[in-house]
DNA sequence: TTGATAGGCAAGTGAGCACTTGCCTATGCT
DNA sequence: AGCATAGGCAAGTGCTCACTTGCCTATCAA
């Protein structure tokens, strides 16, 4: 479960995936190979580019809709909040900051 | 840089660790040993741990102090903040979902 | 000084993972 | 039907990484 989700984010490229997404969701994967060769000069096979989806979506990262033959990707941030709660930031009750 | 933190966060041993820390900040290496051993039933060496603890102070999750012999391990959760800025949660003005 | 405690360094091994290659299925166009 | 597009499945390979083993250094107590 929680072990999905650290392998996913585990990858350089799986990570580079996810900035792409974030920055245009619902693309298919040749969108997605295209993107990676052109703006991240990544030499990286179509299947390889699939592996990493299907581990992103494993994770619970990418969730996808069929529509014919196309597949969309669409990135979901909801399980990284699971990080920051798992390992909370120290409670600042000692050292008194201003809460502006 | 942030390779390193995805990294730290692969292993489930450093996530048990981390764990750890957050229950009892400030533990010697042979107090978590015998902790993940106890409470986790973890058969692992000193030397293993040791390296996992080396790998969290390098992605920046754990800083050491020393006194005397002995050697203290801090949590530091702020790295984790990364996580969530370089993929933050969808913006919610979209769909509009009553404050409650 | 001797011994015990706390930890570090380095080489070797085994398993998991990223990536490739080759072939197969399904949808859409003409 | 015939072909191109979009994607999936499966086996093989090479490299990274977690872990062990063995030995070494440093601090503290007797």
């Amino acid at each position: 479960m929680a072990d999905d989700l650290f392998k996913a984010l585990a990858d350089p490229t799986r990570r580079t995936i996810l900035d792409e997404l974030t920055e245009q969701s619902g693309q298919t994967l040749f969108e997605i190979c295209s993107r990676l060769s052109m703006k991240h000069r990544l030499g990286i096979s179509r299947q390889a580019v699939s592996q990493h989806l299907a581990v992103l979506e494993a994770a619970g990262l990418v969730e996808t809709r069929r529509e014919g033959r196309c597949k969309f990707h669409d990135l979901n941030t909801a399980p990284l909040r699971q990080i920051t709660e798992r390992w909370p930031a120290p409670d600042p009750s000692g050292p008194e900051e201003s809460p502006s």
